[in-house]
This record gives structure tokens, sequence and C-alpha cells, in this order.
DNA sequence: TACTGTGAAGGCCTTCACAGCG
DNA sequence: CGCTGTGAAGGCCTTCACAGTA
């Protein structure tokens, strides 16, 4: 089946609350309550949730676990994915460290740098490696996601190291636009733009 | 004029490979290198910077320094833009000490926390306040958008601390839906959630 | 010719309205 | 009644096609 990144997204948010209404004990939920919880409409929730399957029943909503699982098992199928990171500065050491990747079965598994004071180091369990044995270390680690977290200058040689690496997703948080092909996906994150769109927004909705 | 957010995200991304053109010593550009160096099409690179002015001419192109001093004074106006960090945890620390803010007038002028051990010190020249002062340091400050990077837990409460300060606009790192009115602007960046995104986008696209 | 700017078409996504059910 | 699931409508956004211009 077809999922847009739109809908896919909004279901990770809906997995989110509904692993917070598990822990405070729901036994069932329903689309007007996760709408609350998320922000989203509550047919947007509906409409989102029986892409999947149908779940729910009248009068009653929608089974906490029942449906957490039903919707986990279409997304990720409870694998782990692994991770590596390229850049060890400020941004990549908090991400080796953020603790919230490795609950989610999110694992950062090798790092890699071209500072030899930072190769052979290990931050939080994480060893870093000399970038030019990524290609080696990616194929053994399978490893299938890149954090970008280089300068803006080394941004699109590293990218290259990347994607010859085998590697075809890219979470980009480097202030460049990659010019890559369409098979590989890439989300950029550019703090600096965020903060000024956030700026534009704000100002205009006075 | 009312600018869609869609445009406004685009535009800066325009600005950005415009101050690299800048930086090459290009004098004139056109809707289709532009779109080469982003990545969208020629036509929403036009359609995109019509919606500001008539900057083109046919045959030509545009100029690029008339370009982007154009698309910058309708997004900021030169504007520089203050920002409050709340949680000086790994990643508000790898927030402050990113240099690519500064360069882009987005300046960290305080940063909170409740952890008495981090209050009154300097983190690359910005000074860590109790969260009890925020409300005054905001508005002698002249703050206009704050950072949410604390713990989950935290999240929902810090948040109110931030709107009762007055702040309009939230950049929210926290894996939590901030429930706030809709007069006050949120930007969620849940770092699991684009991991898994990313995971699903590029195991589907295979 | 080589470019911009734009009306029209098409596609995607959200919202509305309501059927169906316990 | 209160809730799900869904066809239809409406709105937004991108792409197409082309007029206009130096």
């Amino acid at each position: 089946m077809k999922i847009s990144p739109k809908v896919a997204k909004r279901t990770f948010i809906y997995l989110r609350s509904l692993e917070n209404l598990l822990r405070e004990g729901k036994i069932t939920t329903s689309s007007k309550e996760i709408s609350q919880r998320t922000g989203f409409s509550h047919v947007t929730v509906r409409k989102d949730i029986s892409h999947f399957a149908k779940l729910g029943k009248p009068r009653i909503g929608y089974n906490v676990i029942e449906l957490k699982s039903g919707l986990d098992r279409f997304l990720l199928g409870g694998k782990t994915v692994n991770i590596a990171l390229f850049g060890a500065g400020n941004l990549g050491t908090a991400l080796l460290k953020y603790p919230a990747l490795k609950r989610n079965k999110l694992n950062i598994v090798a790092a890699f740098d071209k500072d030899t004071n930072k190769i052979s180091t290990t931050i939080n369990g994480t060893r870093i490696f000399d970038i030019k044995k990524a290609k080696e270390i990616i194929s053994k680690k399978r490893i299938v996601i890149a954090i970008l977290a280089v300068s803006e200058k080394n941004a699109s040689d590293v990218a290259k190291v990347i994607i010859s690496s085998g590697i075809k997703a890219i979470l980009n948080f480097s202030p460049a636009s990659l010019n890559v092909g369409k098979h590989i996906c890439v989300k950029n994150i550019d703090l600096s733009i965020e903060f000024k769109l956030l700026f534009c927004l704000a100002s205009n909705a006075t």
C-alpha cells in the first residue's frame, strides 16, 4: 500500500501519544482524544488510521494496544535502525548523547570524523572512526541512515562518501542543498532557516 | 501580502543559494540555476519569486544582489532575532556553540535552566539564568523566539513559562506535542520521528 | 533565441457531511 | 446517543503551456 510522507509523519506522532496513553493505563481511546493530544483534526486522525486497517469500533473507539501494534507493524515492523554519524563536532556529540534515540530503537552504531584527535575515541559508547573506513564499516554494521553534521564546505564531499557507501537516507543538518539522485532520500534540517521561518510566521500572525 | 509557509521556507533556501552565488562572484543568475542548486523546479522558483516582486529581466535573468536584497526585505528586513534557550543540556549546549546562528543574525541572548550548578555559568558567551527569572529577562532583552530543549516530562511546564513570558514562537526539540493556543507558533523537531520517517521513506522507495 | 511571469489544468490533502453501527 | 469510516466538496499547491520581452 502507498502511504504519503505526511500521513506517515502524523502516524508516528499518533504512536507517540499512544505510548503515553498506554503508560497512563488507558485501555481505549478515540480519534477525538488523539486529536486533542496531537493537534490534528479528529477527521484527519480517523482517515490516517483507516489507511492502515479498520481497527476501531463504533461507539467504543480504539483499543490502545491494538492500535499501537497495528500502526507499528505497518511503519517499522519493530525493526531496529542502524545509523552512522558523520561529523563528531558539537551537534554530532549532542546526538550521540541524545537518550531518546536508543529508547526508540534508533542506534548510532558508528561515528566518522577526519580529525585525528577524535578518531579511535568513544563518545557515550560509540566509537569514532576515520572517515576513510566508512564504506567498510557501513556495510559490516548494516547501517541504513547517515546523519550529516559536518560544516557546510565539507557537506557535499561527505555526502558523496555516504552515497558511495550504499546508504540511501540522509538526515542533513548542514546548511547546504545536497545534489543527489532521486533514489536517495534526504531530510534537511537547517536550523537557521527554521528560526527565520518561525520569526516570519510569528510576525505575520500578529 | 500573504505568503504561505511553504513559499517562505523555499525562499529562505533560495537566499542561501544566492549568498553562495554572490560569494562566487556571479552577477546574474536564472531560475534554472537556482533550481539546479536547490532542487525545486524552475517554475516553482519563478512563481515563488514573483510573489514578492517582478525582479527578473527576460533573456537575462535576475541580478543576484538585487534579488537577494529584494527577497531579504520581504522576509526579515535585515532584522536581528533575539532567542532564548530553555534547557542547557547536551543539545542546548550544542546550539549555543552553533556558529551559523550568529552569522545569520540569530542571537541566543539568554539561556535558562533549573540546575543550580549551571546557573550563572556561561557557555560560548551566553549566560545561563535561573528559569524563574525568565519573564523578566525575556522582556528586558526583547526576546521573540524560544528554543525548548528540555526533557519530555518537563516540556509542557516549561512551555507554559515561555508563553506566559509573552513569547509567540517556539522551536520545540522535545518529543512532546505542546498544547498551546492558535496564536502561538510552534515548530516541532522530534529527531526520533525524523529518523523513523526517513527509514520508512527509504524502505518504501526501493 | 533564452529568459521571465502567469492563466489554466491537474493532483494532493483537508474538511464537510453523513451513513452505519453498537 | 457516540463513535468510526468514507464519498464528495473545497482549497491549496505544483506543473503545464504559453504569451511577452530584450
